[in-house]
DNA sequence: ATGCAAGTGTAACAACTATCACACATTTTT
DNA sequence: AAAAATGTGTGATAGTTGTTACACTTGCAT
């Protein structure tokens, strides 16, 4: 940090796949004269509740959020954790209703970036990449909800659960295909949560699973033992 | 197919929200060295299939679709049904995994416009009242997802029936507040097929709430006697 | 070591919905 | 006008899940 003007610290988002067309060097570039703010969060903190008005971009630069909803019979379902670095709620902002249809709450403490929507827009039009970037970010999340909503119609929960473990079957297979064995990415509580069912019902499916022969669960610890039986219980 | 500009049909889009900045007059200036393509489909058609690769935008120039989900159980679900001028997959043609995840089949003979991805991408750097609609657009239909999603976590068909029929009332509302009766805007095959719930559970639930004195329904006619009593059945 | 908090296993019962089956009403076709 | 197709009302039964409650385990903090 020596030359010239460069003493500003201008925020570090490489990590931002929105912003990877930003490098350290033309940082200054992008946020020269441009209005932003951040914002830090400690644990537990919400950053934006269902119903807010989402006027700026918010770019997770640190940290970790969960977003869920509460549905209208009081019940909750989490849509999904984001880590950081990623933008946040990044297509309501250009939504006619441009309000947040979650709450979101920290996981950890963690750092924000808030540009508002009319920076976004100029920035558009300084960094093609960076539009494109954008798009496609907004596009992935549109088909991340569609998959979940797909989830979410399955009926029942031994269903729900055989899908969950096959998913992760498969993510370990991407690394090594002899592996059969994994660890639950969330606890029972949570995992409760995101398919929008009871954690003593969750439970019991996961048992029934077990004594059918599909899988061994020891705590968090899954281990499948027929594949196709776990695929039959999708339909 | 002649020889000035002037006698060439482009397409006529004037009635797409995405396309509204593009006039009659000059229809030429975006359509014209574009690569495009116009398909017709009949009542029926199936114009894309879950799992398709989506390599174009859709513009649905005449005609109504709907698209649905089939779930991994087998079940149905209907998503949305969209009608003439509105582009279809608008949001997943930039997605990385850019697959169709519900089919799209037609309701009536239609009229979809075709036009490649990198086209569009062309057209993004013309014009930049196009792009900034195209956003807006992406944005409105994850806010609508969004709510698809808290729609299906209300566990009860009660829950379900009552959430629609206040959503029906404060649109006509919205024209007139002293109207308290209104036509179901889909028969109750469909209506189950949209809440992922059976066509008899329905129409039991149906009676059920008329039962209990908070509507009376009349074949597809419903009048809301007691709309208190229906904001209960929501939790 | 002890106590506390969080996570997990499990049971009994009530509530809800799917499934299947069929009668009846309404609209469209022939 | 009759026949066919579509849409609606309703019943009985079985299966699934929510609810509530409690015992047990594990890891962590005092």
């Amino acid at each position: 940090m020596v030359p010239t003007s460069e003493t500003h610290n201008w925020p570090d988002v490489s990590d931002c796949p929105v912003c990877s067309s930003i490098s350290p060097e033309n940082r200054e570039a992008f946020f020269g004269g441009m209005m932003y703010k951040t914002k830090h969060y400690k644990k537990g903190d919400v950053i934006a509740r269902q119903g807010d008005i989402c006027k700026y971009l918010y770019i997770l630069l640190k940290g970790a959020v969960k977003t869920e909803m509460v549905t209208e019979t009081g019940g909750q379902l989490t849509i999904e954790v984001i880590k950081a670095q990623r933008p946040l709620a990044s297509a309501f902002l250009f939504a006619e209703n441009n309000r947040f249809p979650v709450d979101v709450i920290t996981l950890e403490d963690s750092l924000v970036l808030m540009i508002p929507k009319d920076q976004v827009i100029e920035l558009f039009q300084k960094d093609a990449a960076f539009m494109q970037r954008y798009i496609t970010y907004n596009a992935n999340k549109t088909q991340f909800l569609s998959h979940k909503l797909q989830v979410l119609t399955i009926k029942t929960i031994k269903g729900k659960l055989a899908h969950y473990i096959l998913e992760q079957l498969s993510i370990c297979h991407s690394f090594s295909p002899k592996i059969n064995t994994f660890l639950m990415d969330k606890n029972q509580t949570e995992l409760a949560k995101s398919f929008g069912v009871t954690r003593p019902a969750l439970a019991r499916t996961l048992a029934e699973i077990q004594q059918e022969g599909a899988i061994k669960a020891e705590r968090n610890k899954i281990t499948v033992l027929n594949k196709t039986l776990l695929q039959n219980m999708l339909s």
